[in-house]
DNA sequence: CCATCATGTCAGTTTTTCTCACATATTAGC
DNA sequence: GCTAATATGTGAGAAAAACTGACATGATGG
């Protein structure tokens, strides 16, 4: 038997573990799926957490948990540290098997921006093992296997991520030159044409729409599409008019062959690049430093 | 026995902690001390952890150890991460045995500033239940006994604290009344007056003379004290001119006890209130609101 | 009101971790 | 150089921690 000293105030670090997935999924029977262990032992786990804490954590509200103002607290930490533990580990194993950096972003701005420019990153830092995953999912923590997203958001960033902003969103229309005649058309002549849209952006049209002064109302949605890319793609062949991120559109305005005759307007949506809490490593902090220069220079 | 699966990148938290321990001791003896256990079973512990993640983490180096680089991107994280989890885990411990918020401050600022504005805080919020400890120490991390410090200091700030910037450091000499008779006395009056100093600061005097441009050869070295609050109280007496930050003499000012013939220059340093990482507790964000409040006001 | 789903609990077992003793390696002092 | 002192590394057995599997309990919904 071992008598606790009041300075030892670090529980049982599997139990905090435990309480982490509890708090996440708000099940002790999921939790216990994703540790790989039995109910029971999670339970068991969570009792010792409270009593060695003094607070109770979880309430029985019918078939579900709910969590405490105090497990509240603890889970905001817990995640967060878990969090940068994981990935600590995760990126030293990778590394330490060769592995590349694992770096997701959607494919949308893979095929459009990210390849384009590959050759560049790779005449800066020739030695940068880097590997691109397409990774639509706005799924937050990252999966283990990922050291780092680059996405399209809007603040406020959550707690447990540490999101370096790389640029703003800037959206406007889009289109082949031919649909368009005048120079400097008003934006009504855009009713007139087919809108093409995104459906992980459906924001995107009302806004400028809004933004213009156009009625939000006068919106057709003429066709739709899964991805940036596709909606892009359908664009560049002239059958209308796509309402994209300036970012994604770059190489094919300066080759003309898209158009931006309303330019594009700010959204309240940042270009940044997701990394786990903590300190990155060289090769993240290299790839920070290109982007900044990248998304710059234009 | 049981295979282990490549997503479960989170080896043996114990191990982890032991790693964090003799990374910041450099010792596997000294950090077995801490953690109340055997160097055999610290040294364990580390060998079971490089097995785990494939790297090694120290070399041996005479009779010490140094870290690896892999080792030293590691220590960033656990590091962090475990301070976190102790002082979540100790801040609810403690709260929920009625134990008070404890903030600890310079014993000069708990006496000059806090103290006697200790009314206004209870009068705003009445059922904050904190305790101020006097806290000379320029250590971090803080103990785990502690919810936060303030004190002054200049960035750029430790990884592994959240520092909560409050205000800009203000110094300038004060000084009785009696000691100067013109109203807009030349700064060079000084050299006629005694100076008195402190140990913890004794930038503070050439740092001034060279802001007004006063040759710093000439800084003598009159009276020596350990603490702000033994110089101040030297001050009050007549004994010579001290060196303050403006918010120490704040009240003695306005009560005319002393004056500030040339003002306060700002100093790279900020008064900030430095956190352990990650969210702060209800009560410590209170405490933020009001000294964001008390501050500005003046 | 019973079938279902979820959590709580317990005794016994498995797994992990620790200790203790000894081995090894480096350094400082004589 | 040798020795004493200081550290870390390693093994077998002991101790502690965690897990399992079976059963108990409580809520929900047809």
């Amino acid at each position: 038997m071992m008598e606790k000293a009041l300075s030892q105030s670090l529980p049982s670090l599997n139990a905090l573990r435990a309480f982490n997935e509890v708090a996440r999924t708000l099940s002790v029977t999921r939790a216990a799926e994703t540790l790989n262990v039995t109910h029971g032992a999670v339970s068991r786990q969570i009792r010792q957490l409270e009593d060695q804490l003094g607070v109770s954590l979880f309430r029985r509200e019918g078939r579900g948990l709910v969590l405490t103002a105090e497990a509240e607290y603890l889970r905001a930490s817990t995640s967060q540290a878990f969090e940068q533990l994981t990935h600590a580990c995760g990126h030293l194993r990778r590394r330490a098997a060769g592995a590349p950096v694992v770096l997701g972003c959607s494919g949308s701005f893979l095929a459009r921006w990210f390849i384009p420019r590959l050759h560049r990153l790779k005449a800066r830092y020739p030695d940068l093992n880097l590997h691109l995953t397409a990774d639509e999912g706005e799924k937050w923590p990252l999966g283990a296997d990922v050291d780092a997203v680059m996405r399209f958001a809007e603040p406020p960033w959550p707690a447990d991520a540490r999101v370096i902003e790389l640029a703003p969103e800037r959206i406007g229309p889009v289109m082949v030159p031919e649909l368009i005649e005048v120079a400097a058309p008003d934006p009504s002549e855009l009713l007139g044409l087919p809108l093409l849209h995104t459906e992980s952006r459906e924001q995107a049209w009302p806004r400028w729409f809004s933004a213009e002064g156009l009625d939000v109302t006068q919106v057709r949605k003429d066709q739709s599409f899964e991805h940036l890319n596709y909606m892009l793609e359908a664009a560049l062949v002239g059958l209308g008019v796509a309402i994209a991120p300036a970012y994604l559109v770059e190489e094919d305005l300066r080759a003309g062959r898209l158009v931006a005759p309303w330019g594009f307007i700010d959204t309240s949506a940042r270009l940044g690049l997701w990394l786990p809490p903590g300190e990155p490593g060289r090769e993240i902090e290299r790839l920070i430093q290109w982007l900044r220069l990248e998304l710059e220079a234009q």
